[in-house]
DNA sequence: CATGAATGAGCCTTCATTCAT
DNA sequence: TATGAATGAAGGCTCATTCAT
């Protein structure tokens, strides 16, 4: 109807990658209004047309990166396929996930920095960690169910691997020499099952 | 031999420690000189003379966390006791120890976020990574090698056993709601010495 | 002679009083173009279809309100009533007058400092004043022909009212629980008159 | 004591003074902290050492504009002379005052304005106008008990003459060429007292 | 040794104004 | 005529760092 073609919804989208790109690159708080402004080739002024401010914008950033890391969790059809093939799977598709995700490593764990002070963020982070449990839960429940599985704590145990795939991750960005991403998480997987 | 006492090392520490309550209190990019001189009982000015840059008084914070940390995870005098029985000893040694740091909990996961940027602080976090390992998979090894354990990776057990201990902190920290810390690291740790 | 109707003197008048109900409200400083636009019900833009700029349509507020306030004062049809008498009339109408400008008081003086800064607001306060003591002083100038009063400088003496009157508008914004606007006004006029 | 002289009241002082006259030559709004520094000799972020805000100095520099000026009206002893002689010597002790001032003018009307407008500025604006009355109802009080003068209302009176005078300065203000400053006060304050 | 004092360099945010449609 | 979109130009405020005393 307008003569213009409404691009508020396509700008934000620019904006928000130029954003997540400057943010992975110089971290959050070094990351300029300018900065974003460029990459996004538009001016800094323009920015606040579609953010109000930078904390907005970081926290559109954060929602994004953990709602997409959600997204690439998330078990597709919980199949009638044993749980523990289930869980390797889950596994698998989590390293997947993090190579692709492995530029964006220092923010993310920027946001979990920010998660343990700004009761905003945390709010995000606490979502996540339940969001994380909820997924992996139901399913060792199934398999405890079914008497696949031994009789464990289905929540205890999901937080357990999950934990242990999280706390891989760190490890490895920390000593990538030491630890190989891949290789490890999928055995911390294997032995976690074998005691299932 | 100065007819002053030296009061280098003491004005030194009282620095580091009134930045560690301030980075920890405030997050390290906020945290002013200003403020940090106030917390110690000196002028801003006066820092200067012990440190030159905040950057390197925050290099010296983080080496000193890390150790600190280290310190109390070592295993002392591995007696001769079940290798699983160490194992269990050093998860409880941890989950006192991180009680004891809860407050700075925030300030470990800056300086994670930190390591995945500033080459200086990523040394520090390898090496913190490597003793970890280097505690832990000689343990291990030892048990696999007196037959009390299957025959498994060493290292790779005892990143498996770190990473499962590390990620739950995290997830404690994000939601404490659902994750009890203590509980949970030793319910972990038996899950994967049931697995040894 | 247009196909379509001109909206032009429409839109303009539309925009002026938004303008001026903006400035009275925030401040001529602190009103923003989109305030403006947004009261009148038009784009930001469109402002500048009718005004070049914002110092323009400041300038036409300005004149607006001051024309405004003069019409409010100027003396119907000097009858033959005593001049006393219309002295009287003339404080009760600034009386009114100002009642219904109450609102604009605060806009008022931004003007009046304005004036003393800026040669073109200066120009039109200059014509106020003098149109101020054109009302007055051949008033006062008659009665002093007539011999209904003493045979004092009637163009002071239009100052002194003048100023009295404006003085104690002044003294009143600041102070309305000390000085009452009307009766205050009454007074002073009554004192003055007493004089001549 | 200390080895270096506290130089903080000088600089204080210095600040306030160059804040008054980047104020009264651009105005207030557009008066950038950056003149201020410059104009007093010191950087932008000096003037942060000294003055919390911009408002903040605004509101000292306000404050010390009223104060000096009640200072230039107080009576000074006010011996037993006749009332009226009073008033006259207030009357040109003001002229005096305000000739002095001529420079701060365009400041004035602009505090008058923001009086209206910012709470804070108006409680300033308040007192000033009691401070006004507090020097000039007494006098005439004192003119009405001792006979001298009709039995009017002091303070009343008090205002009108504060009024006629204040608004004398504004009308001299916008039109210089028509207003003679010091006769108009003069002759206006002659006027008033031949009424009283 | 200590520090009061000062500042250069920055960064976020605002807004009058422009212009393609 | 109307406006959505964009921006250049500012300006307030902060802070790590320096230095004379």
């Amino acid at each position: 109807m307008s003569p213009k073609p409404d691009v508020s919804e396509e700008r934000t989208e620019q904006i928000i990658e130029a954003a997540l790109k400057v943010f992975a690159e110089h971290g959050v708080e070094k990351a300029r209004m300018e900065d974003i402004g460029a990459e996004a080739g538009l001016s800094k002024a323009t920015l606040y047309l579609y953010f109000k401010t930078k904390d907005v914008l970081i926290g559109v950033i954060m929602r994004r990166l953990f709602a997409s890391m959600l997204h690439g969790f998330r078990v597709p059809d919980t199949g009638e396929g044993a749980v523990k093939e289930q869980l390797r799977q889950f596994a698998a598709r989590l390293v997947a996930e993090l190579r692709r995700m492995q530029p964006l490593l220092p923010l993310l764990y920027e946001f979990y920095a920010m998660g343990l002070r700004k009761s905003a963020a945390r709010e995000v982070l606490g979502e996540f960690v339940a969001e994380f449990i909820a997924i992996l839960a139901p399913v060792i429940g199934q398999g405890v169910a079914s008497g696949e599985l031994r009789a464990v704590d289905a929540e205890k145990v999901a937080i357990a691997l999950g934990a242990m795939l999280e706390g891989t991750l760190l490890l490895w960005a920390f000593a990538p020499e030491r630890v190989d991403l891949e290789a490890q998480m999928l055995y911390g997987t294997e032995l976690l099952l074998s005691a299932l």
